[in-house]
DNA sequence: CTGAAAGCGCTTACAG
DNA sequence: CTGAAAGCGCTTACAG
């Protein structure tokens, strides 16, 4: 047993110098050397349990942390992981998509259960990020998380791999594309909603957002509404989809491009629930009732969703799931395993927009 | 000048291996010592100019980054920050209270700014979190952010300051407290608020909200709003005031409570837009028209606020300005500068859900 | 302007 | 079960 005064007087020292204890402090104290701390701490087998307890009663003491610069220095790994947004440059950098923050809580939470950190990182499309975080050694691997051009995106991807960088892409898993991705099924889900809102009796449906190879997803919900418009017999033109990227603001002002262009419509499908929700005011302001004249439905289901005014009917990515899957695939290719991309179900959240009375 | 051959042969054999450049390598092919290579990369006006040329060419074409977890054992610091938020354990932890997502992009994009990096933990409240980051030299300093219950935390704070950790704040600076706090006015933006109501004619103003000092922003609100009832010679009635923590179900359940207590009022006033837009949803279930029967204003200004309808009235803080002042009063600490609590002021957007016709 | 040397605090074979 | 030794990849006095 350790002489209390001994830490004691360790402590003040150490106070005094303004430095933290290390494992070698603690050896000193518990009068062993010092590999023998770090293997205690560790929960080697091979330490006697005497030893052990004595160990971690002085580092509980001294408040010891491993010293993590040190231990990944030595072991060549981080324990952390790196999020990385990249989005279209917004003038204002502040709205971030609620849907992808609803991701970062469930990636947060994935990293937390496998007892990794998390680094985060919001990016320009236009900087230089590829593979930053992972050649300085700060991750062991990254998660990629945004709507952005893919287009201009995949060549970073491709050099991300060539590099044997590993990372996990959020989005559509495309045929011959690289890396690992784990999406959400945006064409079942553009075609369910399609098919409650004709089932709904709505038989023009405008699209907005864009539907092009640009934003893969939007394009994949948007064939998704076409191909529930075909089962149906009914015709998809062209006039009726508007570009739209996700925020309210982008909403708003599709919302109104369609309006101007004088199609008729009985529905509004925004590739998501912010371009969604711009609609609803773009439309109120023009004077359509929502449902009545107009439904409404949006893709993701953010926590708003429902608390609009109608409450907004919409299509639910499960974030918790999505943010596991995430974790665990790059979790599996840090291990050496190898991983497939994957695609996860969705459902539909109807609410007051879609329906009448 | 070096053959290009030289790096080619370099990096075959390196792909071979797996393993990333170190600076030894580029000192072997630049032909100087490894220091030197240190000291070019680091920018050291004591390199001979042709010298760095070639050694930065080598570094770019071989992908070289600088280890942190080497440099920043050496140098003893990380230059990373940590990011943690802590609140009471929601049970769907996906939603996180949009206005802290805005400030961890503000946050984010202060701390790249200045070239640091930001590490993010969510904490429930019952964990122990206090020193994890920087003990174990993850990051350098902490970013504390959350309504939680601050009497609960406050011990916390309290053991960071023994410890000598460097943290920050974002909440209410009061008087005798541990640490730096930055936050906004929460008095002047509940008065500013409640008087505005005022000036619309309304005289019952509930608030929605915890208003006890385990919660200060909120209860600091509830002041303000006291204090402008106070001077227009109004009186402020218990029964007006319902307990909410910031979440649009809680706002919904704090408005039915408030219905339910069978008080007369013609204004609610939400303790954050969360809550406020929860008990816009309650007021309308019961049949009351907003804002012709009752105002409804909110606090934050999230994005969604401008999208409800009625468009929500709220108090605004200056997220990317409370971003830039949290970041650089811990790197002040970080640098040995004394650094004081800051208040910054709030402004009003009044839109339509407290304006008649 | 450049190099040889030391050391940051760990972990992990290698002996015993 | 434990210790002495080496080394992860840097940075920074110290010589020259």
């Amino acid at each position: 047993m350790i002489a209390r005064t001994a830490i004691q007087a360790w402590c003040s020292v150490q106070h005094s110098i303004k430095g933290k204890a290390t494992s070698l402090d603690i050896a000193h104290l518990a009068g062993v050397s010092q590999p023998t701390v770090s293997r205690a701490l560790r929960g080697s087998p091979m330490v006697n349990e005497d030893t052990r307890r004595r160990i971690l009663a002085i580092a509980e003491q001294l408040h010891y942390k491993v010293d993590k610069n040190a231990s990944n220095l030595r072991t060549q790994h981080t324990g952390t992981l790196a999020l990385l947004f990249f989005e279209d440059p917004t003038p204002d950098e502040s709205a971030i998509n609620p849907f992808f923050l609803s991701m970062l809580g469930s990636i947060t939470r994935a990293c937390a259960l496998h007892g990794y950190d998390l680094l985060i990182s919001f990016q320009n499309l236009s900087t230089d990020w590829q593979a930053d975080y992972a050649d300085s050694k700060k991750a062991d691997g990254l998660i990629l998380l945004g709507y952005g051009d893919y287009l201009q995106s995949r060549v970073r991807l491709e050099k991300l791999q060539q590099q044997g960088i590993r990372f996990v892409r959020w989005g559509a898993a495309l045929p011959g594309q690289p890396g690992v991705s784990i999406g959400c099924d945006n064409f079942q889900g553009g075609h369910d909603m399609a098919a409650h809102l004709i089932a709904q009796g709505r038989r023009r449906i405008a699209f907005l957002g864009h539907a092009s190879a640009h934003y893969p997803e939007f394009q994949e919900r948007h064939r998704g509404v076409c191909a529930a418009l075909d089962a149906a017999g009914l015709q998809h033109e062209a006039a009726l989809q508007v570009d739209a990227e996700t925020s309210e603001q982008s909403g708003y002002d599709a919302a109104r491009t369609l309006l101007a262009r004088g199609v008729a419509f009985d529905a509004v499908f925004g590739a998501s629930d912010l371009i969604a929700i711009g609609a609803m005011k773009a439309l109120r302001e023009a004077g359509l009732r929502i449902p009545e004249q107009v439904a409404v439905a949006g893709f993701d289901d953010i926590p708003l969703a429902g608390f609009v005014t109608p409450a907004l009917s919409t299509v639910q990515q499960d974030t918790r799931q999505a943010g596991m899957l995430l974790v665990d695939a790059l979790l599996q290719q840090l291990h050496g395993q190898p991983v497939d991309s994957q695609t996860i179900p969705v459902t539909l959240a109807l609410r007051g927009s879609t329906h009448c009375g």
